[in-house]
RNA sequence: GGAGAGGUGGCCGAGUGGUUGAAGGCGCAGCACUGGAAAUGCUGUUUAGGGGAAACUUUAACGAGGGUUCGAAUCCCUCCCUCUCCGCCA
């Protein structure tokens, strides 16, 4: 959420920043005006308000004075006392619905591109940062991961479709144990990177997910108990940023930094015919996250350094891969800046997004109400957030299983991954 | 699912109609004491919004929402959540 004072005191700023998203998407005018409104009721209100106190206090100390409690002077008194109360109880739902509509309205802004974040229309405009592995490509031509997989029997459609849906996927023998060896090999890394892993819920209620961002506007991305107020979660983002969401933390605590391994959910509606074969797009998928939570003078180098941390997951496996900048509009909703990493797809003779990292600055935590205190100033702030993913396991699985295809049909296991999984390599096994 | 208890400040915990934004304690900050520290003593210490250049001022908040009253943390109603016991269960 943008805080509604600086849309106040810099329209034209917040507006210019907005449209960077792409001119006309959003129009910050409305949200002046009821903000205009609601002020002038609640001075209004709050005026009434003062008069109404005043006159609890002068009662019971005119009593204490010998006032007669039933005589004229102590029935006018509670007479004005009526009159202001039915006043304020015409004022107050006028006041609150603006309120309301306001809250509504600032819930449907996304956040403010960074004054850094190159500018441009979409994924197209997206300007790479740099390259990593260029040695470790493979020369030779090679199966997709999927043909591959099915041709190890460590993974399986089919089956997987008919216990559940489309996009689900079923892993198998060395295929299961794969996913298992890079979540552990994932959190190990992260673990000793200084990220303090967590297991958390992966059912939230409605509200983490709006301080995330993902409600109001993204409903219909995820899963949601028909029952209860309760999502499966997108994406680990969700419940770790939500663990702060309401407290106040000592300045001392920060920077704190999470890594989880969780499954994530997503509905997918609008990819429908995009990436239907293989561990690309699923409907569950595992993630390793890493999610931070610092102080806004150190949350640009925190970024960069939440981006390296992603991108040693990737060295260590030998992947070649590429770093990329989102432009102003290609960002996501919270993001005031983002990095995407693409790992090497040779089947597809292209790079793929295995990991984003963004920096929501105060765009979450103004939402979720997560605040810290500095040792002798007056007030709260409110933390920077970041998140990337560190990383997409299935993603990862697919880059491993194509870069380290061999052309006998075999594929080799990366070197960090075979103490993890007790092999070297993974034959073609009769289904 | 059945029965009961409870939700108060950064934390613990008093408080059942009138200067209670809220006793007391912990924590934290400052000062004193000390060679320095501990201990001790004193003082201070909620958050959010509005108005104001500022000093300052005003409103709101005791799980949430509604009601009674001149006045509600305190009384009434609805909802949510947590805990304990029983049942069920990985």
């Amino acid at each position: 959420m943008l805080d509604l004072k600086q849309i106040r005191e810099n329209p034209q700023y917040v507006q210019d920043r907005l449209n960077l998203r792409g001119a006309g998407q959003y129009d910050i005018q409305p949200i002046l005006e009821l903000d205009q409104q609601q002020r002038q009721l609640e001075q209004e209100r709050s005026r009434l308000q003062a008069r109404s106190n005043e006159i609890a206090k002068i009662i019971p100390a005119k009593i204490k004075q010998g006032s007669d409690p039933k005589g004229s002077e102590i029935l006018e008194l509670r007479e004005e006392g009526n009159k202001v109360k039915t006043e304020i109880g015409e004022l107050e739902p006028r006041e609150k619905e603006l309120k309301s509509q306001l809250e509504t309205l600032l819930l449907a802004l996304p956040n403010l591109p960074s004054e850094t974040t190159p500018i441009g229309k979409n994924e197209d405009d997206n300007p790479e940062v740099r390259r990593w592995g260029e040695e470790y490509k493979i020369q030779h031509s090679v199966l997709p991961h999927w043909e591959i997989g099915e041709k190890l029997g460590i993974l399986n459609s089919d089956r997987a479709v008919k216990v559940a849906q489309s996009r689900f996927i079923m892993l198998k023998g060395a295929g299961a144990a794969l996913e298992r060896a890079l979540i552990s090999f994932m959190l190990d890394k992260q673990t000793a990177a200084g990220y303090i892993e967590v297991l958390p819920p992966l059912l939230v209620n409605s509200q983490s997910l709006t301080a995330t961002s993902q409600l109001p506007k993204f409903a219909d991305e995820s899963f949601k108990c028909q029952d209860d107020d309760l999502w499966l979660i997108p994406t680990a983002e969700v419940p770790v940023t939500n663990l702060y969401r309401d407290e106040i933390l000592e300045a001392s605590q920060l920077p704190i930094r999470h890594c989880a391994y969780t499954p994530c959910f997503r509905r997918e509606a609008g990819a429908y015919g995009r990436d239907t074969k293989g561990l690309i797009r699923l409907h569950q998928f595992n993630k390793v996250e890493l999610v931070k939570f610092v102080h806004p003078d150190k949350s640009e180098e925190e970024h960069q350094a939440l981006v390296r941390d992603a991108e040693a997951i990737l060295q260590a496996l030998k992947l070649p891969y590429r770093v990329i900048e989102l432009c102003t509009g290609d960002l996501g909703f919270g993001a005031a800046r983002c990095y995407d990493l693409e790992v090497w797809l040779p089947s597809a003779n292209k790079y793929r997004e295995i990991s984003s990292c963004s920096n929501f600055r105060d765009f979450q935590a103004r939402r979720g109400s997560i605040r810290f205190k500095e040792a002798g100033k007056k007030g709260t702030q409110f933390v920077h957030t970041l998140n990337g993913s560190g990383l997409a396991v299935g993603r990862t699985m697919a880059a491993v299983l194509e870069n380290y295809q061999q052309p006998d049909g075999t594929v080799k296991i990366p070197e960090v991954l075979q103490p993890y999984l007790g092999r070297e390599v993974l034959y073609e096994t009769a289904t």
